[in-house]
DNA sequence: GAGCAGACCATTGGATCCAATAACAACAAG
DNA sequence: CTTGTTGTTATTGGATCCAATGGTCTGCTC
C-alpha cells in the first residue's frame, strides 16, 4: 500500500483538479512517467484508474486527454449528487437509523452550532467546518445502507469542485462565506431533523436542494460571475471511497 | 481497439454476471491469466477496471474477491438507476428535447406498439423489445444534455441484473411476461408523454418507478421466490457509455 | 504442549523489452 | 499542383523478468 503507484495517481489527479495539466490537451504515458520520475507501469495504471473516473477521456485512437468540464457539466454533476444524496436521505429516513449514526449526526449539528453561534468565521473555521461536512454527507450515505449510491457518487466526487469535499471559498469575504456555510448548515439541521423523523420525501427534498450549497450558492450569496480574485479550493486527501 | 485486452475484460464481465466465478472467492491473476490463455498483463489490466465498476473487491492486502451481491443490493442499485432517470427525464423535459430525440423516442414507442398490438409475444419478440427499450432508455439519457448522468449510470449498467440491458425474462410464462413488458412500454408512453409537454416533475416520477421494472415487477407479476426455472437472461453485449 | 520466530513460498507490483499499429511526412505520379 | 502510396517514427499494449511483501508452516524454546 501507498507505494509509488498510489502516489502517482495521487500527484495525477491533484494536478488534473489544480490545472497544471492543460485541459483538453493530449498527455502521452513515457512524458508523464519521465515527468514524474517512475516507469511507464504506474503511468498505465493510473491512466485507466483515472478513464473510469472520467478525468481523462480517450484521445483519438491513441493517447489521452485531461477533460475538460465547462459551467453546465458540473451544474450536471452537482444535480446529479443532489439526486443521490436525495436518495441516500431518503432511505436512511425509510428504514431508520441506528444509534451510533444518530450520535454522528447529531455531533456534526452541534461543532456546526459551536462554529457559527460567534458569528463570524476565522481561517481554521474553515477547515473544521469542511471536516464535519464532510463526516455528515458520509455518515448519511452510508446511513442509506445502499452501497449503490457511494458507488455512484464515487465518480462525481473525482471531478474538481463537484464533489463535497471540493469546497470553493472566498477568503476575501469571509462574512459573506458565513452565511452562505451558516445556510448550509442550517440545511444540515432540517435534514437531520427529517430523517431522525422518518420524513423520507421531506429529507430527500433538503439533500436535493443542499447540493447547490458546494457551487450555486457562491453566486447566490454574492460572488458574481468573474470574481475568482481570492477564491480558493479546500481539498482534502482522497477519502477512500469504501 | 478489439485486442485480448478487450476480450480478457469482456470476458471477465461475462464470467463473472453467468456466476462461473464464485462470488465471495478470492481471485488471482496468474490462475486467471492461465485459463484465459494469456499473459497476466491483461488480466491485471482488467483486474482495475472490474475494481472501479465495482464488480471486484479488494480480498484483504492480497489480491481480489468477486463481489456477492445480494437482493437489497441489487433492490438499491435498481433504486439508483431509478434517480439517475429520473434526473435525466426531468432535465429533458425542462430543456426540451431536439427534434431527433423527439423522433427517435416516437420511434420506439411506435416499434413496442406493433409489437403488443398482436396480443403476445413470441421468442424473438424478446430481442426486439430489448433492443428498443435500450435504445429508448440510452436516448432519454443522452436528451439530458447531462453527461454526468451517463456516467453515473455506467457503474450501475456493469452490475449484473441491475442495469437497462439485462432483462430477466421467464420462458416458461411468457403470458405473464407479456403483461410485464407491455406495462412497462405504457410507462416509456407515459414518460415520452411528460418529456415532450415539458412536465418535469411528472417525467421524473414515471421514470423513477419504472425502474422497478427491471426487477421487482417480475415478482409484482407472478414469478414468486425461489421460481427461477426457465428464467434467462437477456445480456447484450457491452455498449460502451461514451 | 503452546507460543513465537524464522524461513520459505505464493502473489503482486514495477521495470524493461518487444511487437504491432497508427499517424505523419515525403516522394512520386497523374 | 494535388493526391495517393509508402516508409518511418512515435506510442501503446503485451510478455517476461525481478524485487518486495505478506502469509503460512515448521521448528525451537519456554
Amino acid at each position: 500500500m501507498s507505494g509509488p503507484g498510489q502516489r502517482v495517481l495521487a500527484l495525477l489527479r491533484q494536478m488534473i483538479a489544480e490545472g497544471s495539466l492543460a485541459a483538453g490537451e493530449r498527455i502521452a504515458e513515457i512524458p508523464t512517467a519521465e515527468r514524474l520520475g517512475v516507469s511507464r507501469m504506474p503511468v498505465r495504471m493510473a491512466f485507466r484508474v483515472l478513464e473510469q473516473e472520467g478525468l481523462l477521456i480517450r484521445h483519438g485512437a491513441r493517447g489521452y486527454a485531461v477533460r475538460q468540464l465547462g459551467e453546465e457539466e458540473l451544474a450536471g454533476a452537482v444535480e446529479v449528487r443532489g439526486v443521490l444524496e436525495g436518495l441516500a436521505a431518503r432511505q436512511a429516513a425509510e428504514r431508520g437509523v441506528s444509534a451510533e449514526v444518530r450520535a454522528v449526526l447529531l455531533e456534526c449539528l452541534e461543532r456546526g452550532d459551536r462554529l457559527f453561534e460567534k458569528g463570524y468565521l476565522c481561517e481554521e473555521d474553515l477547515a473544521s467546518y469542511h471536516d464535519l461536512n464532510l463526516r455528515f454527507h458520509q455518515t448519511l450515505v452510508e446511513a442509506s445502507g445502499n452501497p449503490a449510491i457511494a458507488a455512484a457518487l464515487a465518480r462525481n466526487d473525482h471531478l474538481p469542485f463537484a464533489s463535497v469535499s471540493a469546497l470553493v471559498v472566498d477568503r476575501e469575504h469571509l462574512e459573506r462565506e458565513y452565511r452562505r456555510f451558516n445556510f448550509a448548515h442550517l440545511q444540515h439541521h432540517a435534514a437531520v431533523d427529517a430523517v431522525l423523523a422518518g420524513q423520507g420525501a421531506r429529507a430527500e427534498g433538503i439533500m436535493r436542494e443542499h447540493a447547490n450549497a458546494t457551487l450555486r450558492y457562491a453566486r447566490l450569496f454574492g460572488t458574481e460571475e468573474g470574481d475568482s480574485v481570492g477564491r480558493t479550493v479546500i481539498q482534502r486527501g482522497s477519502q477512500k471511497p469504501g
